[in-house]
DNA sequence: GGCTGTTTGTGCAGTGGCTGCAAGTTTGCA
DNA sequence: TGCAAACTTGCAGCCACTGCACAAACAGCC
């Protein structure tokens, strides 16, 4: 089980160099600019091979990770059953900025397309309907709740929504050392949110 | 001013006329089975002119309100400062669902429609991302804060997050009386948020 | 009632995302 | 080596959506 196949390795491979494409292609001439077939033809397949690995122009660009449901399912349960939601979901978003920082120079392409399509990223987050679902269904569980109640429904949705809210603040900000990290980001919305939205004193 | 004309009379039943054919369409025969050039048809209307009045075949069935942003930036205005955001955002929804009681019937439909695409909810949620900047700027005038401030920025996401929710919920038990209101649904999202989002008691 | 400028409706041709199908090609496995 | 399963590809086609050029309807004015 340890060998992976040429099969597995190969395909493996197109993908990545599909989101290569996709990515490249839309910083130089911008998303609007560019076509499913321009993508297809610098990975160096065929336009029918784009639509077996993507259901969507945008899944080439945004490439969902496939793994991150199993991750937060994992984190959700193995954190303390006490802890707080939103507290036990902002952990989990700061040990996945460190997996950023990997790909780091194809993410700030990435990051670049999306501020141009700032669309997209809400659609991400909304076709990630199934990320959400995932979400509302490890907190049901460990709070031995039914999978539909209401609070973790609210609180999936809220979690979304504020990853969302910080990402799209950070993203106003790109790169500077001297503004707020992300991670920066993610802190002040939780906190808010912990809070119950109680509003800040006036300036 | 008080006169509307044979024009703008015309125009707007010629919307109304569409959107009523989209949404007969959609539930006859599946919201997928449809294509714009039914609806036109069906209205009396050409296929160009149905993209004449709709960007998007979707908005045809959704019928976007374009005054609900001018009602959302009233109603935030003119309610008390001091008052809690989430306790501001819960009135104006419970205002709005009066106004839906008006087309009852072609409400129905068109929720018949969404249940059926999940997806179509969160789109309508999140192209209305326009709303939800709305909403951002009204909390973030009537704060005395800047308009791309964190907290406007995070309560704005986090009311349409909690609405979506709550039709989320209440659609999965239509029409049956003995079942939560609408209304009910958005109080409890609401009150779990005003309180940070505290985990029930285990049951 | 006519005249003129501005909207609104329509046909047409075209782009491009996306799909089903029926091959061909490659890989896994015995 | 030979067979089955998986992957790729070309093709034909559907359909949402757009730009353009022109016809029709309307508003305001004389």
């Amino acid at each position: 089980m340890g060998t992976e196949g040429l099969r597995d390795r190969k395909k493996r491979q197109t993908r990545t160099t599909l989101v290569r494409a996709a990515v490249e292609l839309a910083t130089e001439h911008g998303y609007d600019n560019i076509t499913t077939d321009d993508i297809a033809t610098r990975a160096g397949v065929s336009t029918r091979t784009f639509f077996n690995y993507f259901a969507t122009k945008e899944d080439a660009v945004l490439n969902p990770d496939p793994g991150a449901d199993d991750r937060i399912r994992a984190h959700i349960t193995t954190s303390p059953p006490d802890q707080h939601p939103l507290e036990t979901a902002r952990t989990f978003l700061h040990n996945e900025l460190t997996t950023i920082d990997h790909d780091h120079k194809l993410w700030l392409a990435r990051l670049s397309v999306i501020r141009e399509h700032p669309d997209m990223l809400n659609r991400a987050f909304l076709s990630g309907a199934a990320t959400e679902h995932t979400l509302a269904e490890a907190f049901a569980d460990r709070l031995g709740l039914p999978a539909d109640h209401t609070y973790p429904r609210t609180t999936a949705a809220t979690i979304t929504s504020a990853f969302r809210v910080a990402l799209t603040q950070w993203l106003r900000t790109p790169g500077d050392p001297t503004t707020p990290a992300l991670g920066d980001h993610i802190n002040e919305v939780f906190t808010l949110l912990t809070h119950g939205l109680t509003p800040p004193a006036r300036p």
